[in-house]
Order: structure tokens, then C-alpha cells, then sequence
DNA sequence: TGAGCGAGTTCGTTCTTCGAACTCACTGAG
DNA sequence: CTCAGTGAGTTCGAAGAACGAACTCGCTCA
């Protein structure tokens, strides 16, 4: 990571892409919010997820609410940015469910508002058509980039 | 990750979570395909980027496709697979400039093909509505789940 | 009085990462 | 022909992170 290009999804993974860090995600924004619920569900030693707890927190994604005073007892809620981050799971989720469990039997099925399996889908909010990878070029603003542009498959 | 709850995020994380490979597909979706570029680029140790082109090309996300014989020469090319995760960079990229970059100076700009700047948005294929995170609701097929209900901020 | 719980902290071992140096198969210049 | 250079790795010792079991601390309830 010494030279890197300067970007923004390296900053972002520099925050949230360690391990643990979007189950955790995952867990607060399914409402297992304490510590023990987090051990459990995610299966991560308690001293790491207390390093990633504090990252996360210390990062504004997550924050820190007394349930209980006497003893001071804490929970972990997702803040407004570490809401904006939940749409990534849900792709994350969509992609391993196609590609990982193409048998069908999926772990877990989201349900939207509108009655249907969520299906997520990314798109342009100004034209509203999906995202394609051949529908996009970059344009650097800082240094550090040489972009040969997209590629083919 | 011992007693994990069986789950499609973790599934992929557990492929592409690790350190560098998200950088990785950014690189060859951009078009820097060859390990030197790779290794520049993304500022990762050499021995650690063998290991993790290896496990993406094992899982289907990169191809290694020959550009010289004599010496033989690969480089590392997106999948179909691989490109269908390539929406998940700019969702992160977006999040990273609005929440760490908020000053504006961003490290680089999409141009999406409807003359727009690309503002990624995660729609539920089905009715097409922008997702929010409380009109989801979580219906676990297999066991290790116990879901209290999407949280509040 | 004493078991139990939630939320961590401590600690020794094991697994990864780091980065510099090295290898191997060539190519192209002198 | 020789020799510097290049691309794509491999090797290796030191440093750092993750693991998991055990321990602590504050407090509650029987």
C-alpha cells in the first residue's frame, strides 16, 4: 500500500474492508447491536472485534449508545453514513448468491417493501439506467493515475 | 469466523475481502491488467498479490489470458463474474467521496454514458425504487439466524 | 454467599504481511 | 556474443495481526 493511487475505494476499504468489519455492519444494521450477539453471529475474536468496534465508531460509521447505566453498558448502532454503506451488503449478498450458491440454496432472502425478493440493482441516479462497465470512463483528478481506459471481458 | 452465521455477504467476503483484491478488480476493470502495473498501482507486496491473483482466477473472477509466448506472458483479465462486482467499487467509491472526501477534492471522477457524472444508486430490480434500509426485512432460510428487525439510526 | 452475565482485556501461539533481494526467460543494443 | 534491461514472479527473515482460551470487573438475582 506504500505508493498507491490516491482513491476513493482504497479509503473506503481502508476503513470498513478490513475482516469483520462489514459483518459487523451486517449484524448492527439487523439489530444484533451487542457485543456478545456480535461474537456470535459473526464468529470473531473478541479482542479484534473490539479493535474493529472502536475503528468503526472512531470512523463515524458506527455509534456508540448506553443501554445501561450501572453497569455502563453500551450498543453499537449504525450511523446515518454507516446506513448509506448497507446498500454494499446487499450487492455483496446478491453476487454470492448467484455465483457462490447457484444451487439455489441461499442463506438468506431479503424481501423489499414492494413484495418482491430484492434483486438489487445499481444504477445512474441522474438517467436512472443501470450501471454498465462499458458505460463509464474515468477521469482522474489527482495525481498518480494513468488510465489505459475499461477493458474488455 | 468459527461459528459464523451461513451467510452470502461473508461467502464473498471470504473470496474478494481480503486485502487488495477489491483494489485489484478496480485495476483491471480500468484497464492495468499485468502484474508490474498491478503491483504499482496498488502498492501491495508481490508475494502477497501472487496469492491473491491466484485465489480470483481459482474463483472465477479474474482469467488469466496469455499476451506473449516466448517468454510466456499472462495478464489478468475480468470475468463476467468479475465484472458483475465491478458495481459494487463505485458504490464504495461514492460513499468514500461524499463521507471522506467531503472537502470535494475526490481522487477521481466516473463519467457515466448519459453525459452525467456517475452517482451510483442501488434500485430493487424489481419495482425500481432507490433501497432503504427500512423497507428490507430478512427471511433466513437456513439455520443461525435470529433476526431482531432492521435497527433504527 | 455465591452463581451468572455482559463486556471487554490479557497473553502466548500461530498465521500473514512486508519489502528487499533474487531468479528465470527472454529481448534489444552495441 | 555479451551485457544491461524487463516482466513476472519466488524466497526469506523480521515484524505485525489474528486466534482462542482464560481472566477481570461491575453488577444482579436467587
Amino acid at each position: 500500500m506504500k505508493d498507491a493511487r490516491p482513491c476513493s475505494i482504497a479509503d473506503t476499504l481502508a476503513l470498513v474492508g478490513e475482516k469483520y468489519s462489514l459483518l459487523v455492519l451486517r449484524e448492527v444494521s439487523l439489530g444484533a447491536t451487542r457485543f456478545d450477539q456480535l461474537v456470535r453471529n459473526i464468529g470473531a475474536p473478541r479482542d479484534v472485534l473490539t479493535a474493529r468496534l472502536k475503528r468503526l465508531v472512531d470512523a463515524g460509521v458506527l455509534k456508540k449508545v448506553e443501554y445501561s447505566d450501572r453497569p455502563k453498558r453500551y450498543e453499537y448502532r449504525p450511523t446515518e453514513a454507516g446506513l448509506e454503506l448497507v446498500p454494499v451488503l446487499w450487492t455483496l449478498m446478491a453476487w454470492g448468491d448467484r455465483h457462490l450458491h447457484a444451487d439455489g440454496d441461499r442463506p438468506m432472502v431479503i424481501e423489499h417493501i414492494c413484495g418482491h425478493e430484492l434483486v438489487p440493482q445499481v444504477v445512474c441516479a441522474e438517467c436512472g439506467n443501470e450501471v454498465q462497465h462499458g458505460d463509464l470512463s474515468a477521469h482522474p483528478q489527482a495525481p498518480g493515475w494513468t488510465v489505459t481506459g475499461p477493458a474488455a471481458a
